[in-house]
RNA sequence: GGGCCUGUGGGGUAGCUUGGCAUCCUUGUGGCUUCGGGAGCCAUUGACUCGAGUUCGAAUCUCGACAGGCCCA
């Protein structure tokens, strides 16, 4: 790498989306770069899990349009408010002018609160949870990033519906479960917020935000759940009969995540060499590299092909690497793009009937030919944990619990609040940090609000952000 | 929202002040040779972001667009 992470993060970032083969920023559009191969297998990776994660939670998976009717998008004044600056229009066909103009969707609640208005009409129809992996279109003004801030984001987002204020709770609760499992595969850990009041998504009722925090010491939101109450169902008219004859709003909930899930697993796992990939998103978890001599190839060669069959009948996404360049440079590039495990098989491998195991983090295993499926598992196995506790560790230091307002912390402040808005966006301005929100679950805060000295009510939490 | 910097083969660059045949490294391609941490040799493809202006002549100067990066609100 000509730019080294702990140097400078946000060069090495750059740089290293590309060097991987992750985007090809070259497309002419700001903030709307190009999947290549290997970024997009990753992506579909992390989208199996997800899908897998909301199926298995009895979420059914569903695909709308992109184009939203303009009446459609206003029926909800506050989500109009949220997105009418970033919102892409189409106005034309050819050379008509549209009677109505049609959105691209910034993300998909009124297209499918149309829907459910007709879909939902007893209770025996709820709950009714579904989500779609779509991609949507935000016209961001700020700075883009690669995977950090795009214009054209690709996210999975659920939509429930519930009979009451109580299920739809109990719908963020599963929500957070699925989080739990989820962010292990990716060995991220993360920090749940409530989001205050001023900073919660446009037209919900209360917004949680999923946050982690980058090696720049900034933090950034992953994920994001929301209560609705009734705020969409009231406009869209989204009602369900009850047992007794009633018609009643439903109360909604919705739960996203985007391909900033990548973008932060790059981040913190790694390295000046380039990126870690997690086993569970890695596309190659197990790399070959034969070790080939003037005439010994075909006894090399021979071997590699007997140990990538037993790896992949074993369920290992593997790759033999065969190409006509030297081992050095091979092992570069498969450090460059992550792959977790390298398994080297050379004339001195064979003669000891062993192959060499070496981890993307640098340990180096001599692992017999016939325990070989167990040495990968258990050497994968304690690769995720080894990215998992540094992560957990790195983010455990980044958390400052302070009495007062102190400047110039890097990472996460914690201080009393005691609730008020007006003192919360006082200690932004004074700190020059914006407010995550607080902890979920809340923590006791026995303090005084470091503004107007009032008894504290919670923590919160402020830091930089994306 | 406001300001600053940058744009030269696929990637990284020199040249720009003082206008005149575009430099080097790397990559790619074909071949020989080599392979336990970026091998070597030979041959070879490939570029001044776009538009307007000034000029005999623009990569170079001026303006604008687009794109990238940084700083402030």
């Amino acid at each position: 790498m000509t730019v080294k992470k702990s140097k400078d993060f946000d060069a090495w970032y750059n740089d290293i989306v590309e060097r991987a083969d992750l985007c090809d920023k070259r497309y002419p559009i700001k903030g709307m770069n190009v999947w290549r191969p290997y970024g997009w297998e990753v992506s579909l990776l992390i989208d199996a899990l997800i899908r897998e994660e909301l199926k298995k939670t009895c979420h059914k998976e569903v695909c709308f349009p992109l184009l939203i009717p303009e009446k459609l998008f206003k029926k909800e004044a506050d989500h109009i408010k949220g997105f009418d600056a970033q919102v892409y229009w189409v106005t034309h066909a050819g050379d008509n002018e549209l009677e109505e103009r049609l959105l691209l969707r910034p993300t998909s609640e009124t297209a499918i609160y149309s829907m459910y208005h007709l879909w939902i009409r007893s209770h025996a129809d709820l709950p009714l949870k579904t989500f779609q992996i779509v991609n949507t279109f935000r016209y961001e003004t700020k700075m883009t990033k690669a995977f950090l801030r795009v214009r054209e984001i690709h996210f999975f987002e659920s939509h429930t519906c519930h009979r009451d204020f109580e299920d739809a709770e109990r719908q963020i609760q599963e929500d957070l479960d699925i989080a739990k499992d989820f962010f292990k595969n990716l060995c991220l850990p993360y920090l749940l917020n409530k989001r205050p009041e001023w900073d919660k998504f446009a037209g919900a009722f209360y917004s949680i935000g999923i946050d982690v925090i980058l090696p720049s010491k900034r933090v950034i939101q992953l994920g994001s759940i929301h209560q609705y109450k009734e705020n969409f169902s009231r406009p869209f008219e989204i009602t369900y009969e009850d047992e007794e004859g009633k018609h009643r709003y439903c109360h909604q909930t919705t739960y996203g995540m985007s391909e900033r899930l990548l973008g932060a697993t790059i981040s913190i796992h790694g390295d000046d060499k380039g990126i870690s990939l997690p086993p569970m998103i890695a596309p190659i978890q197990i790399i070959i590299i034969p070790i080939i001599f003037k005439g010994k190839e075909d006894r090399v060669q021979k071997k590699c092909h007997e140990v990538y069959d037993t790896i992949q009948d074993n369920g290992w996404r593997v790759h033999l690497d065969d190409r006509d360049i030297t081992p050095g440079m091979k092992y570069y590039d498969w450090e460059l793009k992550g792959v977790p495990l390298r398994v080297e098989i050379g004339p001195r491998d064979i003669e000891k009937k062993m192959v060499t195991v070496v981890r993307r983090d640098g340990k180096k295993i001599g692992v017999q030919e016939e325990s070989i499926l167990e040495g990968i598992e258990r050497e994968m196995t304690d690769y995720s944990e080894t990215l998992m506790k540094q992560a957990q560790s790195f983010t455990k230091d980044m958390i400052h619990r302070s009495e007062t307002l102190m400047k110039g912390i890097e990472g996460i402040i914690e201080v009393p609040w005691c609730g008020n808005e007006t003192c919360g966006l006082e200690m932004e301005e004074e700190l020059d940090m914006k407010t995550l929100g607080t902890p979920i679950p809340p923590v006791e805060c026995t303090g005084t609000c470091l503004r107007c000295g009032k008894k504290a009510t919670t923590w919160v939490r402020l830091a930089h952000t994306y």
